[in-house]
DNA sequence: GTATCATTCAACCATATGGTTGAACATATC
DNA sequence: GATATGTTCAACCATATGGTTGAATGATAC
């Protein structure tokens, strides 16, 4: 089903930087050549260039040349792969999450659930 | 809606390494003592305080004492915050993720998608 | 109180990360 | 060819990370 690699620990540690995601967001609306990636942010040139290689790395954008340019762009297939796999893991944790809450709303607190009493019990509406 | 501050650095950082995301999948199943969490790595045991450290501080977890044991489970709230976000990041992901494969499906390939010929259109199967 | 068990803290080390600067490389233009 | 433009590379710096070891803390057991 996934056919390539998904190195997880890369492309979580891209996303742990907010000027990546902030990258990330921009070119997924649309491509744009390394200088105009940069010019947002006050950063030089060779910060950027960085950035772009982890992201690269993670397979989250695709990187080409056009001319003297360097164009980005969001890579399709590794970003659906990720997407894929958070999905995934917001299922296990949404499981865990109503298994926790059912149990709180069903237990009288503390008692079983061992927690201490200053932790707020989650809410169906949250 | 969300009510708790969400560190995306920190909980993207907490999810770039694999120790730290088998600990989660394995508190999610059930609470530990750290001495339980430790047991399948071969790392001492400052280590793994270091990995929890790293884990509550992203609100991934929460520990607290019982006897002279320190319990671990997954951090409800926390996890549910961070799974929305997953959520609407791969709710924006797949509308881009449609958006390209429109035009790698209506327009004659590289000519205007700029892409290298290398470079696999997405499918609608992946 | 003393010993023991569970865990953390402090100091240290090696490597990774995010940034800088300035030189180097490609490509386009004159 | 010379020059300008866009981007990367290399070297460097400061700080963060992931690990170690050994001492310190806190709670239980004797």
């Amino acid at each position: 089903m996934v056919e390539h690699i998904l190195n997880l620990d890369s492309v979580f540690a891209s996303l742990s930087d907010s000027t990546r995601r902030d990258i990330l967001r921009r070119v997924a609306e649309k491509q744009l050549s390394v200088s105009e990636v940069a010019k947002p942010y006050k950063l030089g040139f060779a910060a950027i260039s960085k950035h772009l290689k982890v992201l690269e790395k993670a397979r989250l954008i695709i990187k080409h040349r056009q001319g003297k340019e360097h164009i980005i762009q969001l890579s399709p297939a590794a970003v659906k792969n990720a997407a894929d796999y958070l999905i995934h893991y917001q299922t296990i944790w949404d499981r865990r999450f109503d298994a926790l809450e059912m149990l709180l709303i069903h237990l009288p607190a503390e008692e079983k659930t061992g927690w201490p009493k200053t932790i707020k019990a989650p809410r169906k509406t949250l």
